[in-house]
DNA sequence: AATGAATGAGCTTTCATTCAT
DNA sequence: AATGAATGAAAGCTCATTCAT
């Protein structure tokens, strides 16, 4: 598997996420991607060992580029409170739900079997990140979390529960306020600040 | 489609969810199905238009079992206050999502296609049905929430993640617990208590 | 293969005669046919030994009655010149082609396999009635024909391939009397009568 | 449907050809036609859009090459009397009988459901050949027909009668002899001849 | 005798994969 | 390297036939 020519091979996988998002993974047919892509069928598998192979390269690579731009971030804001970098990471993930919703979609598709090996270690990645910001807030008194390696797979649950399922037409900045808001202090009504 | 023998219909749907919860869609052979089921291969098509059909009878009815005993346990405690109503909410779907991994993996595998219209519509019913709930806890004062309706949808959305993705042995009441601390209280550290 | 009930046995066979009349015979399921004859699929099973048994029977039965008449109709008329004897028998045909247009279109459907070994033997013996009638003609001087058991499988045809292929609407009149008119005296001018 | 190997194409219409002459349509496995094509399964599909439009390209392309030769034939000779044009007619129609019994037997097989427009379109222009032909002879006074249209249709129809039903080892040309004298002279016996 | 639910062999069709060009 | 015609394994589905009731 050499990969003569990167441009082609990207030509492919954006053909793919295309139509892989747009539908279940059994109803897509090579044939459809080599055409969207404008290449020939065989030349898929100059690039691509087959379906399956396609079809992990296009998650893997799409999670590798959100994580690899949620790194990015949270390097260059280090110094700052927890909150803030929580609220940069769903920033981020709502950013990416909204940009690429074919990829997010994508996201969805995955199964839990063993094939998807390389998948999970992809989202671990991710989970460990939040897990890891989380963490620090525990740490240097800014959070109360027992679970925190629970509430870090819950971060991109909520982002995905509301772009699959939340209501059309909502904004950006409405969903990472609300998420920040349920993430952070709940939906319970504060008793009226103690004099 | 005439259904002669109901028995024999949720003996085929029993075999099904079993299958179809265990690996993806499209490499589940009706072959095995109705072996699995114990049944000749005509026979799901007495019951059944087809596969598609199949699997979304399934899906369909599994979330009306899920939907149903939610109702009935609401209808038994209207007088509680709404958090009380909301941990029965959690409970019972981490509940279920315990009692039939299967079914709650089904979910997951749900198109957004046109074809799930049948879904989409229980899904909805589960959502209002949540969303009622903490509007309720608004009306009363309980809640300060100003997107219910989009918090409802995040409420399966972290059963689901934490069943899909959380670290595993994990205890049912644990993981009820963390979710309403989150829902109720978010994770930031709260002022010193009031004295 | 007892036929407990004759009329019963009637009703199938009239119900696939009016199926098999109308499509080929693979396209006919059985369900069709029990269902349009008011019995239970298992019924066929006690009158006949299967499709391809129905078919046959519907086949040879039909046959048999029409060359029953054929028969009764030239038993009458013993001593009547060959020339009226054939217009009889183009007569008969036509009738039958125009009262059970099923039946003669089914004659259309049948193969010419081995397995209609029991069909051809009842087209035979109508060949062999028409082809007696033109010897008889021959014999009395009437008729010129060298060749009997060719002219006789040609007067079958001929009804066949009018009912089938002729312009719509044609009188049955129209059609004995230009049957008789070709097979009796040709489409050739004759010359000015002699002398 | 493109259809990149025009041979290939005519390769699997010949195999197609052999087999459903041989037996009826729905006894044909499209395995065997692909075995004895020479060619995979797969490939039937890349030429033809399934059984059904195997089966009636084959009917149409072999009435259309019928149709082709007989054109040829008589623009050759168009001068000639319309008897001898009437014999050319037979003398093809019988050749290709014999030349093509499996294609003759095919015509057989046609249901006269509207899926078969195509192939009545076919018909439709032999049978007017053939009524243009005896036209031409009545109307220069060589015939007398009150209906050639019905006569044209008796011509393919007693070449059938014959090559289905006739006495076995019939020679072409005593075959093409009694249906011309039928035709032109019918069977009759002529008064003395003038003296 | 009559039924129709159940069966499963066998069909048509699809499509990932190969390979000659 | 690139192609797309060819392939055939494997799938979904049908329906003649059986048999328990």
């Amino acid at each position: 598997m050499r990969h003569p020519d990167p441009q082609k091979r990207q030509q492919i996988l954006d053909a793919a996420g295309r139509l892989f998002a747009a539908g279940r993974y059994d109803r897509i047919k090579l044939d459809d991607v080599a055409a969207e892509a404008g290449v020939g069928k065989g030349t898929l598998y100059i690039y691509f060992h087959g379906k399956e192979d396609l079809y992990f390269c296009l998650i893997h690579e799409a999670s590798a580029a959100l994580i690899e731009r949620l790194r990015e971030q949270l390097a260059r804001d280090e110094a700052t409170p927890a909150a803030a970098r929580l609220r940069l990471i769903v920033q981020e993930l709502v950013e990416f739900a909204f940009a690429y919703p074919q990829v997010y979609e994508l996201f969805r598709t995955v199964g839990v079997g063993k094939d998807d090996a390389r998948w999970r270690e992809k989202y671990a990645e991710l989970s460990e990140l939040i897990r890891q910001t989380i963490a620090d807030g525990v740490a240097c008194g800014e959070f109360a979390d027992p679970h925190p390696e629970l509430t870090a797979v819950f971060v991109p649950g909520l982002v995905r529960s509301a772009s699959l399922f939340g209501p059309g037409g909502i904004q950006k900045e409405t969903l990472v306020n609300h998420i920040l808001d349920i993430l952070l202090r709940g939906i319970k009504k504060r008793g009226e600040a103690p004099r």
